[in-house]
DNA sequence: TATCAATTTCTGTTTTTACCGAAGAAACTG
DNA sequence: CAGTTTCTTCGGTAAAAACAGAAATTGATA
C-alpha cells in the first residue's frame, strides 16, 4: 500500500517539494527526498517513479543530486538486483550536510573570486575607491563566517549538541562576562 | 561615470546576481542589490533602470523586495523630488536581516505545518508509525533549531562577534571541558 | 563474452518564472 | 486644479527550468 496514501504524508510531501523550489533546489528533487525520508524501507527506482508520477529519468537525476548531498545513498537489497534508495535519517547529520555541500558548491567559489576581485583592484588605480573598499569588506566579511563554519564543522557532535541547548546562555561563558550561572 | 565601467566591479555584480539565482532570489533583485551595496551615494531608480539595462517596473519590484528584507531603504536627496535608494552596508547586520526574513517566511509556517501534522497524526489510528515518527522529529528538530536561533539573535552584536571569533574555541567553555585555555 | 535488466544521458516539449511595456495611480508643482 | 513627474500594477511575451520519452550505456549474471 502506497505510503502517500495517507494526506497528512502527502501534505508533508508537497510542501517539503516547494520548499525546495524556494531554496532553488527543484521540485523533483525534494520530493524524492521527502519520499525516502518517510519510507521505512529502502526504494528502488520504479517505486519513487510511481509513487510520485515523475518521469524515470528525471527520479535518476534526482537520486544522483541526492547522493551529492550526501542525504541519501544507495544500498543493496538482498535477492534484488536493483539499486535501492535510503534516506539519511539523523536529521543534524542532514542538515549539515547540505550546509557543507551548499558551502562548497557556492560559497567557497565566491569567495575564490572575492579574493581575486580584491587583490586585482589593490594594485589598480583606475578603480573606485569605494568599490574597492567595499569588494574587500565582503571578502573578509565571508572569509570570516567560512573560517569560523570550519571550525564549528569539525567539533564532535556532542558538543554542538550541547552548545546548541545552551542557546543565548552561551554568552554567559565568554571570557568578559561578569553574569555567570 | 557609470559605476559598472569597471570590469571588478561589473564582475561582483555578475557574480551576485547569479548567486541570488541560487538561493532562489531573482536575478534582477540581487543585481540592484549589488548595484546599491556598490555604489557610494544613493540611487534614484532611474539610474538603477540604466545601469543595469532593465525595465523601469522591473527595478520597482525589485526595489520593493529588497526593502522587505530590510536591506535596503528609501531616503529623501536634498532637491530631488524623486525616492533614492541606499544598500545596507554592514554586513553583519544584512547577513542577520535576510536570515530573519527568510525564517520568517519560509521555515516558521514549515514548522507551523509540522505541528500540526504531528499532532492530527498523534489521534490518528490510521497513520503509519514511521510516518507519524519521523514527521514527528522533523518537527521537534526545526523547532529547536528555531528556538536556538531566536535566542541567539537577541544576543548583543558585540556578543555575537567574540563568539564567532572564538570559533571552535567556544567548546573550550562549556562547563563539561577539560581543556580551558 | 553475450545477454538482459537497470540506469543514465540526450533531445524535444511543456510548464514555470522573469521580465518588459503600457496603462493607471499617486505625489508634487506652478 | 491642471499639468507633470514618479511610482506601481497588470497582461502578455520571452527566457529558463523542469520534465517525459527515446536512445545509449553500464554492469551483473551465466
Amino acid at each position: 500500500m502506497p505510503l502517500l496514501d495517507h494526506p497528512d504524508a502527502k501534505a508533508f510531501l508537497l510542501h517539503w517539494g516547494e520548499m525546495g523550489t524556494q531554496w532553488g533546489v527543484n521540485r523533483s528533487v525534494s520530493q524524492v527526498h521527502a519520499l525516502l525520508y518517510l519510507s521505512h524501507h529502502p526504494l528502488p527506482a520504479d517505486e519513487i517513479v510511481e509513487q510520485l508520477g515523475l518521469a524515470r529519468s528525471n527520479v535518476s537525476t534526482a537520486l544522483k543530486e541526492l547522493q551529492g548531498y550526501g542525504i541519501v545513498r544507495r544500498v543493496h537489497v538482498e535477492g534484488d538486483r536493483r539499486d535501492h534508495f535510503l534516506a539519511e535519517l539523523d536529521l543534524w547529520e542532514m542538515l549539515t550536510r547540505i550546509v557543507a555541500e551548499r558551502k562548497r558548491r557556492e560559497i567557497d567559489p565566491t569567495i575564490a573570486l572575492l579574493n581575486e576581485l580584491a587583490q586585482r583592484m589593490a594594485q589598480d588605480e583606475s578603480a573606485p575607491p569605494h568599490v574597492r573598499e567595499r569588494i574587500t569588506r565582503m571578502h573578509e566579511f565571508m572569509s570570516t563566517l567560512g573560517n569560523w563554519y570550519e571550525q564549528v564543522r569539525v567539533l564532535p557532535k556532542p558538543t554542538l549538541v550541547t552548545l546548541m541547548k545552551l542557546g543565548g546562555k552561551i554568552a554567559r561563558f565568554l571570557p568578559g562576562s561578569k553574569d555567570k550561572p
